[in-house]
DNA sequence: AAGGTGGTCAACCGCAGATCG
DNA sequence: CCGATCTGCGGTTGACCACCT
């Protein structure tokens, strides 16, 4: 292990960009004796090169099965479907475009791609929709609110429940109090405060996820189902688009299987609070590494998602 | 015409796994 | 087994170019 010393300062080797004899020495070289060591390639050839630059120049400019020009519409939609799955592996992407080299591939991507996604509203790291969902939470709670009034209960049982919800909505609004702590927290927009702004939303969660009372209120259920209704209709101008299929982001860990498992994967992923809000809070500074993401906090005692409920499904489809 | 700005892409940097002696 | 070296990879830089003011 360690850093190669091919390219050390002292040995005054050339950098910079290959003129057109340098190219021909290369070429010729290779083609005459292959690259054999690259380390030692330089010197053979009669180039003032480390190897190092011998072999990048080699693989990403010179050799003759590169694929030049622009990319084709399907080529796009590989890049997509592949970053999807694994990410920033561009060797990994590249393996599956023949002709493209993976330094094109990473270009490519950062200068059109990545752009693309950003003004379609996703977030290019997960290729899901970038949802503020603190920001919609008015919205939220006017769509829990219209959904009660929308349901007919009896006189009796509406008095019983008057009083129930006069009780949740003191709750609810010491939820809202939390909340803007949080907005105000991430409307402030530092690094500083990225991580304590993560905390703090887990924390909003786990009020709503904890005690019994919370847990057994339809209000909150209703504003929590309101909120994926809310992400699920972010997420329509990206699945409006037909080429563009998405599928479910693994872990960093994907290997080869889930690229040739691509067809297999259903078309469509919703993403849920928590990832959203994950992402949200890390996709600045951390890999695709960062999903890790602790999703206990999201769940019921049962282990059941609180979004499983039929009333999300309701509201949702 | 000149300077500023943003986009593109070749090339470099440095890390880390693989390989070798 | 261990350290040195090789190789590949992803992130970043900077030169160049086109467009705008």
């Amino acid at each position: 292990m360690g850093r190669s010393p091919c390219c050390d300062e002292t040995t005054g080797l050339k950098k910079g960009p290959w003129t057109p004899e340098e190219d021909d020495k290369l070429v010729k070289y290779i083609h005459e004796n292959g690259h054999g060591s690259w380390r030692a390639l330089p010197k053979l050839a009669g180039l003032n090169r480390c190897g190092k630059s011998c072999r990048l120049r080699w693989t990403n400019y010179l050799r003759p099965d590169i694929k030049r020009g622009k990319f084709s519409h399907e080529e796009e939609q590989t890049i997509l479907n592949l970053h999807s799955v694994i990410g920033n592996k561009w060797s990994a992407i590249a393996s599956h475009l023949p002709g493209r080299t993976d330094n094109e591939i990473k270009n490519f991507w950062n200068t059109h791609l990545k752009k693309k996604l950003i003004q379609m509203g996703l977030d290019p790291m997960t290729h899901r929709p970038r949802t503020d969902m603190l920001s919609s939470l008015p919205y939220v709670i006017a769509l829990a609110n219209l959904k009660e009034l929308m349901n007919q209960h009896p006189w009796e049982e509406h008095a019983f429940r008057l009083k129930a919800e006069a009780v949740q909505l003191a709750k609810v609004q010491s939820l809202q109090y939390l909340l803007q702590l949080t907005s105000a927290s991430i409307s402030s927009g530092s690094n500083i405060n990225m991580h304590n702004t993560f905390v703090t939303d887990v924390d909003a969660i786990d009020v709503l996820n904890s005690g019994s009372s919370i847990k057994d209120s339809s209000l909150l259920d209703i504003a929590a189902a309101a909120s994926l209704k809310g992400l699920h209709d972010s997420t329509i101008p990206f699945l409006r688009l037909p080429e563009l299929q998405q599928v479910p982001f693994e872990d960093s860990t994907s290997t080869k299987n889930d690229i040739e498992n691509l067809d297999n994967s259903p078309p469509t992923v919703i993403p849920t609070v928590a990832e959203t809000l994950t992402h949200n809070s890390w996709d600045a500074s951390c890999s695709s590494s960062y999903r890790e993401a602790d999703l206990s906090s999201w769940r019921h005692d049962d282990d059941h998602l609180i979004f499983e409920d039929p009333l999300f499904h309701e509201l949702s489809s």
